[in-house]
DNA sequence: GTCTATAAGGAGATAGAC
DNA sequence: GTCTATCTCCTTATAGAC
């Protein structure tokens, strides 16, 4: 069963590259099939439409990203470090995709919150993403006594990692994301 | 000179609405002169493309966020609670606007760098909302002599705000926005 | 799976009559 | 300023032959 790349992850894979890097509305079928080199008959066949495609591009995002923050963390135990290298994760990944930004974002300025389906994946990625960064956080403060309660520091932080991100989209580089990055290293190290 | 609301004003206003709640992209001509009232020639004689409309939309919006940011500002001397403030003047607006977040974030989620000119209108405007911050948070803490510097404190509010806007677009409410302020009046009294 | 043809509609923009 | 006509091109999606 199964060839090496079968057709219809090349679709997936096509249409995700071009959506990330020049936006859903501005990514044509015709242009998704050329770039594949696949026929577009194949393309109706594993895709019911455009948006179906979309949905499919982002349930794949959101798998890999938490299987690969899963990966860059292994092995490390403190939490302090952890919470350090999950930025410098998102800084990486920023310098790799020439900063494109996060693909829900881009998503949700795109689209918005018109489609409800697509909102609910939006909505569930960064849900997830609060969650994991609470998770390291309390393990830094298991005790609560500190300033600001965990639960008001994670939204804090995360905040403030959005924005980053966005910086990095418009400005074409990482440094609101360094910035925060010393600022938080200062905070957890000093409270 | 002037009639009461000129053609020209009326395109830009039914051009602007229309790109901030549904999008640049998604947003036709033929849409913009329907819900404009007024006729296609009309607008090729005021405007030379969609784009340049594109351009003036945001160039307004550059003007008119730090006119009403000073207006709202206006008469408060603390710079404590003019942070505060300029918080509560971004709560309101997404309020006001049923969380369709920021002109500039939507506009560079949809277009991107590929436009230069845009992306420097995009660049500058937050540059200036940088320095704003700059200079209220340079009052609180005159002589630096803190943990975090006032470069380093501004560029995490900073990141905390845009952060905090992008989540009332995605969840169509004001809690990130909320949290941020009370970490912020926290980190502002205690330190 | 491939190919081509085509439907049905919308896009941005221009030109000319009034 | 208004109106309508038109140009050219592109869009998503379907159908059928091979």
């Amino acid at each position: 069963m199964a060839q090496k790349v079968s057709v219809k992850d090349k679709i997936l894979a096509t249409a995700s590259d071009l959506f990330y890097t020049q936006g859903y509305n501005t990514t044509g079928i015709n242009q998704i099939i050329a770039e594949a080199g696949i026929a577009i008959g194949s393309l109706y066949k594993h895709y019911r439409s455009k948006n179906d495609l979309l949905y499919s591009y982002l349930e794949k995002q959101e798998t890999e990203f938490f299987i690969n923050l899963d990966d860059y963390l292994k092995g490390e135990n403190d939490p302090k470090v952890k919470l350090q290298k999950l930025i410098s994760y998102r800084i990486e990944l920023q310098r790799k995709t020439n900063y494109a930004g996060c693909h829900f974002i881009k998503a949700n300025a795109e689209v918005g919150r018109k489609d409800e389906h697509l909102n609910e994946l939006i909505k569930n990625h960064k849900a997830k993403q609060k969650a994991y960064l609470y998770q390291i956080i309390n393990q830094i403060y298991p005790d609560h006594a500190q300033a600001l309660h965990t639960i008001l520091f994670t939204d804090i932080v995360f905040s403030m990692i959005e924005g980053a991100v966005l910086s990095a989209t418009i400005q074409a580089n990482t440094d609101d994301l360094e910035s925060i990055q010393n600022a938080i290293q200062q905070i957890v190290l000093h409270y």
